[in-house]
DNA sequence: GTAATTGCTCTAGTCACTAGAGGTTCAAGC
DNA sequence: GCTTGAACCTCTAGTGACTAGAGCAATTAC
């Protein structure tokens, strides 16, 4: 049995990761240098496909990349204990959590500048007031 | 009476916005090149600092720079309509919603991981299956 | 009057890519 | 086997929104 391989295109049109993406990861060493053709094109295995669709995913999970870093390596040794994953992972959703909150208390801000304000010009806006106005926040952000 | 001015550094203080950023600010455009001492400092005026706090918070709530310049634009004609700010505004609250919703998503997803296992390694965790896994999401992102 | 602080300009660096120039290789059709 | 067009290569430079540092000048406090 032998693996497919695929070029450059190919990754890029089954990951979503665009090719110039793929080049850059590669320059700063989060995927290995694959092997190339006489031609000097890189052709890629399975592996590597694996690799880089569990990067394109965390990305898009918004994990930054110095701790995809560290997935990385953890994921490459099968015997590690899941518990260093886990960390990152819990790290993460405190994060999303915090980040919902701040977004949700910017809503009620937000909706709260439209409702508020019906004079008809901007000379006496209450959206320019608040903006200006910091110290009129419920919440900190 | 005569009116307080500001050094950079109390601008700076009084707002939040740091020294280089202010100079940034100015170096594209976003506020004006204040007046100077006679040896070469900048000194701010009320107005200044209102619009800097304006913008400060602006940014703090998420507005992207162009919709800032739109918004200084039209905040700085007192006769114009309101509708137009209401308009970036309401923009802005449409892109709130969605990221709220987006962040929920994956708060469910990132919990789920850390649910739904305990074997203890690596090799058989479920966290780096779902990571390389995109297709098994139940949502976008 | 002097010392500490604050300010000035300018260049370069950050992150995570993206765009473009200019050239080479591959794969498919004839 | 040959041609053609798509895909690939490297390299440099640009993006946005700052941030850091060097080297020097002005201001302020004592």
């Amino acid at each position: 049995m032998q693996m497919r391989d695929f070029a450059i295109g190919e990754l890029a049109a089954e990951t979503g990761v665009k090719i110039p993406t793929i080049r850059y990861y590669e320059g700063i060493g989060l995927i290995e240098p694959p092997p190339r053709t006489d031609g000097n094109q890189r052709r890629y295995g399975e592996t590597a496909l694996e690799r880089l669709k569990f990067i394109a995913h965390a990305r898009a999970m918004g994990f930054p990349m110095v701790e995809l870093k560290a997935m990385l390596r953890i994921a490459g040794h099968k015997d590690a204990p899941c518990a260093d994953l886990d960390e990152l992972v819990r790290g993460r959703l405190v994060e999303v959590n915090e980040r919902i909150a701040r977004l949700t208390a910017l809503r009620g801000e937000l909706s709260g500048m439209l409702e508020s304000h019906h004079h008809g010009t901007i000379g006496e806006c209450r959206v320019v007031e608040v903006l200006s106005d910091h110290g009129s926040c419920a919440t900190e952000h």
